[in-house]
DNA sequence: ATTTTTTTTGCAAACGTTTGCGATTATGTT
DNA sequence: AACATAATCGCAAACGTTTGCAAAAAAAAT
């Protein structure tokens, strides 16, 4: 059986299909009698409106594009989860789609996005692309691009990111309220900006105790495994961790348990998290709260707000607050 | 600017909007100069086609859904992401919805899924769906639904699920292999088919030692959590754990953490699960490999292959296999 | 009974494509 | 030069909606 469609309808109740099209849109110029006869004439035929006509035939999708770099993680996840609730919401569908860390890919996930003639895009940027003419050149189609988490250094656009450097500041903080002797940060991708912006603020807090900190990069859990059983295995090993992300606590946290090290007594150790892995372990881990979930209730508010017409450029924040875990 | 179309190139050039449709697409009626000019200005206009239009003419949206409880949720990420991979390689994209364990909503989804018209449906039903006609009654608009993971229990219908019972008789099987003397068994939602089934295999693997094992249900990972401190602080305590899903082992890990128990002297455990979890504590757990990602890929066979004709029901199984670790 | 007003409905164009078929132009053959 | 053939191209309908406007029908007013 082919689906149902208006023209159906109206052949059968002998109505113009304008006629039907209005009686089930309630609109009131059409009589309650016919009303009621369309209306049940469509659900015995389980119609439902052709998305794709709509489309076109209004010119608008109502949907939107999530472009990110990998769909199984746990900040892209609960980042899309929440965009998809509020869209859901206001009667917005998702195309979401993954990069793998491609910029090739991402281009094409970007073309997708315009063939669907999406009403905005949210995008976080993989850490290999360069060029974002791509991205911005979709203002000229007025479609709003929202960068979110990994955006673009310099060029203007809508970013809407977290509090990297107030987060960095509030663990330096952190750690040196308590007195600290040796510390060890491990940061990510020496090349990203978000490592940058975090790494900087890090530091800086750390002016006047230079010496206490020791800092290293790792790029997967495995090589943040690595770094912290290394580290932690010397004589004079660091009495704290850092970690800049989820995935460098669970290798350090692995270390840790191969070690057999007892936190915070052994060692301190606290991370900026998406909230998910510190409460994983005992004790749970202090953390700078990094929520994806909560980016995304901000982005979606920005996309709205430039649907609605402030379309400037705009570069919004999300505050960080610390979770106190037993971890340090 | 508004986005361009044929119409627009054809009014440039000239040309019907036939023959630059046709030009875009290589069609051998063109003439390579005309193809040369079209594709030309195709590009510098940057035009993209519309969808939305394709759509609706060739009535074919190119288009899956997949509706999930809930997106934020390694299981099923990783049945996405292998879904999404599979998908663009041959075209299609995908709508992703979620129905945050909540049955209406889930059928709002299904609504959407048919207002886009997809192409077919993935499917993972909530705890709570307790009617599924209005995902059977697709068929017969020709759109296939494939269900996974938590799939009808009765229905016909396409299934594609883990081997829940060879993967809980491969647990079973190891622990009794090691001549383990008091076993926990820590189980999720009792109503669910996906516990019972792996409950039943369990037991009846314990059958003949049935009064090693010891059985409990969990329905978070705080449940799980209380349930194993609690069983491991009993005088004469369980020397194995059994973890039916990630989300308990979770749970259980942060007991053993608490009570400072070293793996797999003082407990040993083992689990089913995605394979993300374990390999974050030390030493590695050892699971029943129950891959999201592979179901992913089987699931999407199946789809190809029914949409290519083979629409009879069928019920996947997909393979589990032990991966060791060194928790037992 | 006629006109006016109001209520109810239908016509037709448009959204951006694809595609069968017919028309035009160019090329080749005698 | 006349014709046949092949190479190019355009017309127009269709996909399923929405919507401004006009038309028809019904109700109200004279």
């Amino acid at each position: 059986m082919t689906s149902t469609t208006l023209k159906k309808i109206s052949e059968v109740l002998g109505l113009s299909i304008s006629t039907v099209s209005r009686a089930l849109k309630n609109h009131p110029d059409i009589s309650e009698k016919t009303k009621q006869k369309v209306i049940e004439l469509a659900t015995t035929l389980d119609y439902e409106p052709n998305a794709n006509a709509i489309h076109l035939r209004t010119k608008n999708s109502k949907v939107f594009g999530v472009i990110v770099p990998s769909i199984s993680n746990f900040f892209y996840d609960s980042f899309i989860a929440s965009v998809e609730e509020e869209s859901r919401k206001m009667g917005y569908s998702l195309i979401i789609l993954q990069s793998s860390d491609n910029a090739e890919i991402e281009l094409n996930n970007l073309k997708l996005c315009r063939q669907n003639r999406v009403n905005g895009i949210f995008v976080c940027i993989t850490p290999s692309t360069q060029n974002i003419q791509p991205f911005l050149r979709l203002s000229e189609f007025n479609i709003p691009v929202i960068f979110f988490d990994k955006v673009p250094e310099f060029e203007a656009c809508n970013k809407v990111c977290l509090a990297d450097t107030q987060a960095a500041i509030i663990a330096a903080n952190t750690i040196l309220s308590k007195n600290k002797k040796k510390v060890l940060g491990i940061f990510g991708n020496k090349n990203m900006s978000i490592t940058k912006k975090r790494l900087t603020a890090f530091e800086d807090a750390f002016t006047l105790k230079k010496n206490i900190l020791h800092v290293e990069y790792a790029h997967s859990k495995e090589e943040a495994h690595a770094i912290t059983k290394q580290q932690l295995s010397l004589k004079h090993k660091p009495d704290t961790v850092f970690c800049m992300s989820d995935e460098i606590l669970a290798g350090a946290m692995k270390a840790i348990q191969e070690l057999h090290l007892t936190i915070p007594k052994d060692v301190a150790i606290i991370s900026m998290s998406n909230g998910f892995f510190p409460k994983l372990y005992y004790p749970e881990i202090t953390y700078v709260e990094t929520s994806g979930y909560k980016l995304g209730q901000l982005a979606f508010s920005r996309m709205i707000s430039y649907l609605a017409g402030s379309t400037f450029m705009q570069e919004l924040t999300l505050d960080c607050i610390l979770i106190e875990g037993q971890s340090i």
